[in-house]
RNA sequence: GCGCCCGUAGCUCAGUUGGAUAGAGCAUCGGCCUUCUAAGCCGGUGGUCGCAGGUUCGAUUCCUGCCGGGCGCGCCA
């Protein structure tokens, strides 16, 4: 199993403690884990260390001093790895490994292909990912889809890491919006049959609603006006929330997003779990009887105030059928729930903290991830939308327009906790200002790279059949630096449930591409008598390094065949990374655009 | 009033969980295609990291208080 080089460098930083420990030349006591990290500034090396300063006080030494002590047994014990270590005050470890070590990244992820960038980091921990989880009420817009490309995307992201990821969509099935959504439905039937109804104030008023009175009026024709009320109201209900769900799905489906568990809060009630819930909360004392209503004890752990469970009226509250779900959520020996919800139910946040703490578990075993609003845009011009009138651009139009890609891209570029405007001009523009063309652009562009190597009868060399000396320029270190970061980015934004620094990256990495491809050839141009050569390789070496050329034309390398190798070889890792980071985010990887 | 989130270039935003001289993209100005995809590249302009304290070797990052913006404070879901 192959050492990430990051980690050979902590690794030998480790030991290093350890021996400078014994040895007694500084007194640490127990070793901490040092951490490295690429520095900003080329001239700071491969890697810088703060360990120096950090451990300064406890060894009362000057950081500068422990640097010192730590450079000279680095390179004392490690110098198949280090190039140079030079100490900047006020007490960096600046760290340079030899240039030939970095072709090790490359071997890398050709071994591992699709499955690099994977860590164990996630330990087999089990977690059930809670998203989108719109009401069956109306079709999924615009607010949904970010959710939900947020959602898959860190499902990838979480599996990759190794923990255990289930997505789950809780549905609404039942309670007062949906009965609400019944009446509007049964009003519209009833107009469809040019009877006199009163349409809810406020019911839903979007254009769909006709639509399903108009086939449940197909379907039943008027044999619904024969039963009460509400029970035409209730069937209406039913009828129009499955409609809906199966959109929904469609949606989703289309949107490739997917769920292992659809869960029913209507199957809540049906299996007395809701009861159970509030036995279980007797029973521990965590609720109480007050006006008439049953109330949870919410501020024990932390909630500014207690919450009722059961109304006065004997019906359930909302909290009480979500109790019960996350309880159950608990019960299904899930280690974390994961929950994205919109930033407007932030304000729920304690009382499901709370929900977690009440049935014994602790209280980060509950993480929430907020949304924010998206405000879609056209050009400058802001697309106004109002639930309440029922003119909200759906998920669907969205993706029509501007593709599942592009749509997924946008809504991975920011934070979730910021708000997103999203531009649709923008998201279609098939130039360098929309940023999911520019990333796959990159990967396409090293596909055609291949396609004409091949027709010029050049063959994909493996790494073990390149001379990495060859890979030296400032561009290719760059590149291949940028790629030994992958998983460390994945990681990290695993941890953190932000895949939107996975976006960023591929950004920077494409970037890279580009600038690469614009200053150095691969190929050698058709007119094969102008540039190759037939040097060895040590003088063409030579010519590289002594590479002239203004910054903005294409440097007049000396391509031998043995070159062309190498860069076809860099440039496939690079596409591997590309499609690894796109398939993580939902997105695909075109082979030719 | 209380609580949560946010405040970084003209605009939209990153900033690797406390590191060194704070970065991208857009916009703007100027360059680069007879040779691997110009859906691209190179260069210039642009900053009191909202303000004031505190914590320490070191703060855009952590703490406190203000200022400004968004959201939430139902026996609604």
């Amino acid at each position: 199993m192959p050492i990430l080089l990051q980690n050979q460098v902590i690794g030998a930083i480790s030991e290093t403690l350890e021996k400078v420990n014994e040895s007694g030349q500084l007194s640490i006591g127990t070793i901490p884990s040092p951490m490295v990290e690429p520095p900003k500034r080329p001239e700071w090396g491969d890697f810088s260390c703060n360990i120096a300063m950090t451990l300064a006080s406890t060894v009362r030494q000057s950081p500068l001093k422990v640097a010192e002590v730590l450079a000279t047994n680095l390179l004392d014990h490690f110098p198949y790895l280090f190039e140079r270590i030079e100490v900047a005050p006020p007490g960096f470890l600046n760290l340079t490994l030899h240039p030939l070590r970095w072709i090790e990244v490359l071997r890398m992820i050709e071994e591992q292909g699709s499955s690099y960038g994977r860590s164990q980091i996630g330990a087999g921990t089990r977690v059930v990912l809670e998203f989108v989880s719109a009401n069956p009420t109306g079709p999924l817009h615009v607010g949904h889809g970010r959710g939900a490309a947020l959602g898959q995307a860190m499902a990838s992201l979480l599996a990759a890491s190794s923990f255990e990821v289930s997505r789950e969509f809780y549905i609404n099935d039942s309670g007062r919006q949906l009965q609400l959504l019944g009446r509007s439905v049964y009003a519209r039937y009833l107009e469809l049959l040019g009877m006199e109804s009163s349409f809810p104030e406020d019911g839903y008023h979007g254009g769909y609603i006709k639509t399903i009175a108009e086939s449940i009026a197909k379907i039943h024709g008027e044999t619904l006006l024969e039963s009460p009320l509400d029970q035409a109201e209730e069937k209406c209900a039913q009828e129009a929330s499955q409609f809906l769900l199966d959109r929904i799905k469609e949606d989703l489906g289309i949107f490739g997003v997917n769920f292992e568990t659809w869960y029913s809060e209507a199957s809540l009630h049906s299996r007395g779990m809701v009861e159970r819930t509030l036995d279980e909360l007797r029973k521990r004392d965590l609720s109480k009887e007050e006006d008439g209503a049953l109330w949870f004890r919410a501020s024990e752990f932390g909630d500014e105030k207690d919450r009722v469970l059961k109304k006065q009226d004997g019906s359930y509250t909302y909290l009480a059928a979500d109790m019960a779900y996350h309880r159950d959520k608990l019960a299904r020996g899930f280690d974390t729930l994961i929950n994205i919800w919109g930033a407007d139910h932030h304000g729920y946040i304690p009382r499901m903290a709370a929900t977690v703490q009440a049935f014994g578990y602790p209280k980060d075993s509950l993480r929430v991830v907020l949304v924010q609003m998206v405000s879609l845009l056209r050009g400058t011009q802001k697309i106004e939308m109002s639930k309440r009138s029922g003119e909200f651009v759906t998920l669907r139009e969205v993706v029509d327009e501007v593709g599942a890609d592009a749509a997924k891209f946008f809504f991975l570029m920011r934070r979730s906790d910021t708000q997103l405007d999203f531009d649709l001009e923008l998201a279609k523009q098939q130039s360098s200002d929309n940023p999911v063309y520019y990333v796959q652009y990159a990967h396409a562009r090293i596909s055609s790279m291949f396609r004409v190597a091949q027709e010029r009868q050049v063959s994909l060399p493996k790494i073990a059949d390149v001379n990495p000396s060859l890979l030296i320029h400032d561009e290719e270190l760059g590149l291949i630096k940028t790629l030994a970061q992958y998983p460390f980015v994945l990681e990290g934004s695993a941890l953190a449930l932000e895949p939107h620094r996975v976006t960023f990256y591929l950004q920077d990495l494409a970037a890279q591409l580009h600038a690469y491809y614009n200053k150095h050839r691969v190929l050698p141009p058709l007119d094969s008598t102008l540039t190759i050569d037939d040097k060895t390789q040590e003088g063409a070496l030579e010519t590289i390094e002594k590479e002239v050329g203004s910054e903005n034309e294409p440097v007049n390398d000396i391509l031998t065949p043995a070159v062309t190798a190498a860069r076809l070889a860099l440039l496939r890792q690079v596409q591997t990374v590309l499609r690894n980071g796109l398939t993580l985010l939902g997105i695909t990887s075109p082979e030719k655009m």
